[in-house]
DNA sequence: GCCTAACCGAGACGGTACGTCCGGTCTTTTT
DNA sequence: AAAAAGACCGGACGTACCGTCTCGGTTAGGC
């Protein structure tokens, strides 16, 4: 967490008072190389699971010495940690919901490829990532927000405007069901092993979301 | 898996004849070094986790030697698998489904208070065997065998008798159903590191499995 | 070299009752090993020097794992104290002194190709020793007895019979004089970097020490 | 060498007409830097040796920037041959040669206490030269030229002076004796890591300097 | 009862990644 | 333009762990 939230300060702060630090002597630290470093982290990872990864290999591929990731942060793991927590930062949180009238629309609506492929590389460095989670409990939140938090909240907003326009009810545990999709869409790709097609999101869709909400399956699954 | 199996072989096909194998000579291992060092690998795997675990911490706590592991488990990974379906193997989840004679009352009887009482433990433990699907892939179907699938075996029992008994519609999607609670737990556990106490299991029963089958929920629960 | 002495204790007091050490347990330490490590050392030294070393060389070359050679030696620096103390033990320290009946023809005896290309060797790895002398006063020690001593001693051997049967002074001072020829040729090799050849010996036997012991010059140099 | 010598340049040269060169724009380099850093790298070296030294100490005890030295000298290895180059041109070895009359005051003339004093801090500047000649040959010469060559120089002279006032015979190899006592005390830093005191230098002057030229030693030097 | 082979704890072995440090270069700000 | 400060790349150091192999010693069978 530690490089970036350092940027973060840097790039949010640059009005503070000069006369409060010790006026920063010798060279910068060049910021594009937090970027350059955490990309190259993330394609190892996706690459070869956390374990597998080798810091040599990322600086390899960020044209870095190891000492300058050394610099940026302590250890292996909190260069994961930033890196995942990074991937989180680089799409727009909510970029543009679809709205078609009527939940099922908007749901479906929701399923791009780009979307299924983006999904399908994110889940595999969540599955990378997952090997540390007992020694740095941070790690599992940054997954968290980094992965299934856009999802889910996507989907809240959604069921929350079918439930504002009366859709469905008013007493529905919007906050549960928003983390269906996303659970389940892990276990698939971690566990099972296979793909998140279009097929199986629209089963989740007219077998667990809409009658849980209450609106019936429209009809016998009509082909793409 | 394949100390649990061959002690399983050697267990139930002692009448093999012997002329077959090369009449094994010497001294016979010794079965029992097998759950000790299960036991310790469990212990470890706990307190520090998969990357933290290493294999002569596992020997020096089951006062074994290295060679003696690996004469048994031809990995770590392979090692780490087996105790966790050890683990399974001793709860014996599926052992005796209740039967209350509604759904929800089978459903909420499955919930048991160890289930949450260990539930810290076996988050550390999942994670750790989660762990190792990224280096070796074969193995996500063995953790997937060991500990998701006997609790959606036992969800969709109980959902197929309700459905015999006319509870539950004909057309529901039990097999993807049956699948939500494990999915949830373990996003709540690997990710959230919230505990998985009963609060939760009922609100997965009464917000998404009762309502996707059509059942109304039953008292409108009141809140803390 | 503490490994150079842990092997000398054991090959001498082999007869040690056993009752007084722990009964050591565990694999034992291949005491090849060592020889063949500081061989490689003592080869890697004389090609790049010591800041040119380098352990994974070192360990290639001997096919040895880092962690052997770091179980047996605590640094760098104590390997290559103990591979230039191993020089001194590989060759007999007076191997066959020569009795020609005079003392210049002893000396000249001394001088064989075998003995020039050795000595050659032994002053670069010297040179590439010096690097660390500063940091390890005990290298000097070591270095001293290895290259010098050996050679000096074989003077002092030949010029002590010299003065016993009455060819020279009884109060020559024999101590500094055998010291004069291995001080030359350091220089020689070192700074001057020219070849120790035989006419450089015998300028050395004819213009500094047979007239300091006063015997006069034989005649002009005759050819080989 | 190449500092000393443009410092030499510029400070001889003041003179030289501006519009010749390119017209040196900007700053003008700080020359009084040259020897405060020099001095630097002297006390690091006598207190750490070759190895030990960095360049990072250098530059924090002159208050310099590491660009400052490498603008200077093109590497450690260069800065130290300077350092020490300049160490003897504080002193002046053959500034001013004693004139007693006969051979053995002229060389007992040549022993001054200062000499003896910092005896101890060249033994560990000297190592700390010789450290480079494996790794870079060419330096083998400067070094030589800084430290041997002037005591060499030194003890020819006075014997070629005794020489032509027939105190010695001459066909004396004088060129070989001057260097017996710059090796011998080399040696004896280095590797015996002895003091080289007045003893010891008058042994070597009346053990081996006198006999080999013929001269008889004056007293039987009375033992401590 | 005794031989033989496989077992056992202990730990050395080859290999590989980690995190630190240094040499030599480049960049930023100040003088 | 040179100075101080320090970031940068590359590579060696010494440590730790994995999976294998070897050691002396123990424990079964089969003769």
């Amino acid at each position: 967490m530690a490089a970036a939230m350092i940027a973060q300060d840097l790039t949010q702060h640059t009005v503070v008072p000069s006369h409060e630090l010790p006026a920063k002597l010798g060279r910068k630290r060049d910021l594009n190389r937090d970027s350059e470093i955490l990309a190259a982290a993330l394609e190892v990872l996706a690459e070869t699971g956390y374990n597998g990864m080798t810091i040599d290999m990322v600086a390899a591929r960020a044209k870095a010495g190891k000492a300058t990731i050394y610099r940026r942060w302590p250890s292996k793991a909190e260069l994961v940690i930033d890196a995942v927590a990074c991937m989180k930062r680089q799409e727009g949180v909510a970029d543009s919901l679809p709205d078609t009238g009527n939940l099922r629309g908007d749901l479906i609506a929701m399923i791009k490829p780009h979307s299924i492929d983006d999904g399908q590389r994110k889940f595999q460095i969540m599955a990378g990532v997952l090997a540390m989670i007992g020694q740095a409990p941070e790690l599992a939140e940054a997954a968290n927000a980094a992965i299934v938090q856009p999802r889910a909240t996507a989907n809240r907003m959604l069921m929350q405007r079918a439930k504002d326009r009366g859709e469905i009810a008013a007493d529905c545990d919007i906050d549960t069901l928003s983390l269906v999709t996303p659970s389940m869409i892990a276990h698939r790709i971690l566990l099972l092993q296979k793909p998140v097609d279009r097929d199986f999101l629209i089963s989740l869709i007219d077998g667990v979301l809409l009658p849980a909400l209450g609106i019936p399956a429209p009809k016998p699954t009509p082909g793409p």
